[in-house]
RNA sequence: GUGGGUGUAGUUCAAUGGCAGAGCACCGGAUUGUGGUUCCGGGCGUUGUGGGUUCGACUCCCAUCACCCACCCCA
């Protein structure tokens, strides 16, 4: 075989690409129900909208772009995740003159150049939804009821729902100074990732899996004890409004959001049954994005979900229900005369809204309706020698083995009978 | 980017360094126009790729690629 699919790429085929469709659906019509709205961007944005959303020190923007160059030298680069385009757009066509928050969903494929794994893929597909102009935290806890009623959709339970408050920017230094000071002493002990880490991330080392940072982690300061009195009340009521939700949720104060634009809430959604990538989804508020891109300061909050982790969960839970199509009539034709009498048939069935199904390769009655019963036909519609001369069409039905004769020009008869 | 495991027919897997096989799936047949069960027949594959050792390599060695798992990171 000469050519292959990208490493850490998939096709979905057939035998699968009907759950894909199934999951998509569903969050659909779960957006829907919270009155949000698709947003389609490009698959590629210019380089730096990532760099300045995500952050230059991102492991994203570090390694894991897929960046190229245009024929006039400009930089572009395979969307990375589905945020900071979202806020592009907002910004580029003025959202915010139309309508004071704004809700939008988006689904679609993006790319970092990891090393694939179990759960981990180089163009990945992710759905995600953004509610912008707001900082109530009604909100937050809006998000995170859609997700959660999204899972339980699919019958998916034993899933985690982790929260935590990371701050405002004021907040946020505090804690980072407070971090710094607690950890500098102990920096022999630590690895060599946080060591470096310590002064451009200083959170980043709270959910290091190394056991000697780990341990360290445990005496270090909480992130929650460093929230300013307005991120203080803001993370009660979300958590209230969750409660009143009735989602249920942990707080783990250690939950760390690899990108630069986070404030306030970060959540996450865990299964512990997938294996080292757990997490199906993740998400929390930037309200501080926006004036990175360039407009003014707007509240907002979002998360994004992962397809194939999904997938895997389903999978791993047994929930996967229905399966391909399979045909409402087979039509077996015998002979030239019969094949000439059938077409038109089928046109007419086919534009009743059945799924007709015809093989002219195969010729004799066995072999046809051996391939009726093989897609798992409902009937088959049978005609013969004696069934031209008489104009007439046998319709068989293949579970009950029951077979009625009717006139071909009895169409409507017909459609009804099969329904 | 780093480590470990794996790579043989469409697929799941066999083959003490000595002729590359089986189940499933697929196609055809078993007295003429009625399916699922059963029986019979139908494959020849650059053993992932490229080198090396050997009289001889699917088997041993090296390299490379891909997949799986983990680190890392996150969806």
């Amino acid at each position: 075989m000469k050519y292959k699919i990208p490493r850490g790429t998939f096709d979905i085929l057939p035998d699968k690409s009907w759950l894909w469709q199934q999951l998509e659906s569903t969050f659909f019509e779960v957006a829907k129900v919270y009155g949000y709205e698709r947003i389609v961007t490009p698959i590629f944005e210019m380089s730096e909208l990532f760099e300045r959303s995500s952050g230059e020190s991102s492991d994203i923007v570090q390694k894991e772009m897929y960046r190229f160059t245009d024929r006039k030298d400009r930089s572009f680069a395979l969307r990375p995740e589905g945020t900071a385009p979202v806020v592009r757009s907002y910004v580029e066509n003025h959202l915010d003159m139309q309508a004071k928050i704004t809700k939008l969903y988006y689904m679609g494929p993006m790319f970092r150049y990891d090393r694939p794994q179990a759960g981990r893929y180089r163009q990945f597909y992710q759905y995600g939804v953004e509610l912008i102009g707001s900082n109530h935290p009604y909100y937050d806890a809006e998000v995170i009821a859609l997700q959660w009623d999204f899972l339980s959709r699919l019958g998916l339970q034993d899933i985690r729902v982790e929260i935590n408050s990371v701050g405002c920017a004021d907040c946020a230094k505090d804690y980072d100074a407070a971090l710094r000071t607690y950890y500098t002493p102990h920096l022999d002990a630590m690895c060599p990732d946080c060591q470096a880490r310590i002064e451009t991330k200083p959170r980043r080392l709270l959910d290091c899996k190394v056991p000697a940072c780990k341990a360290l982690g445990k005496d270090a300061p909480s992130q929650l004890d460093f929230l300013d009195e307005p991120c203080h009340e803001h993370f009660d009521q979300v958590k209230n409004y969750l409660d009143v939700m009735k989602v249920p949720f942990v707080v783990n104060p250690k939950i760390v959001r690899g990108l630069d634009y986070y404030t306030n809430t970060a959540f996450e959604f865990i299964n512990d049954q997938l294996g080292a990538q757990n997490s199906i989804a993740g998400g929390g508020r930037y309200n501080g994005l926006f004036e990175q891109i360039g407009g003014k300061s707007i509240p907002a909050i979002g998360f994004a979900g992962g397809f194939e982790r999904l997938l895997l969960s389903i999978e791993k839970a047994d929930l996967i229900s229905g399966g391909r199509i399979s045909p409402d009539v087979y039509a077996v034709a015998l002979g030239d005369d019969a094949q000439a009498a059938i077409l038109p048939l089928i046109a007419t069935l086919r534009g009743a809204g059945l799924y007709v199904e015809y093989e002219p390769e195969k010729t004799t009655m066995k072999s046809q309706l051996k391939a009726a019963d093989g897609k798992s036909s409902r009937f088959a519609m049978i005609l013969g020698e004696d069934e031209v001369a008489t104009k007439t069409v046998v319709i068989k039905n293949l579970l009950t083995k029951e077979q009625v004769t009717f006139p071909s020009s009895d169409t409507d008869i017909i459609v009804e009978h099969m329904q």
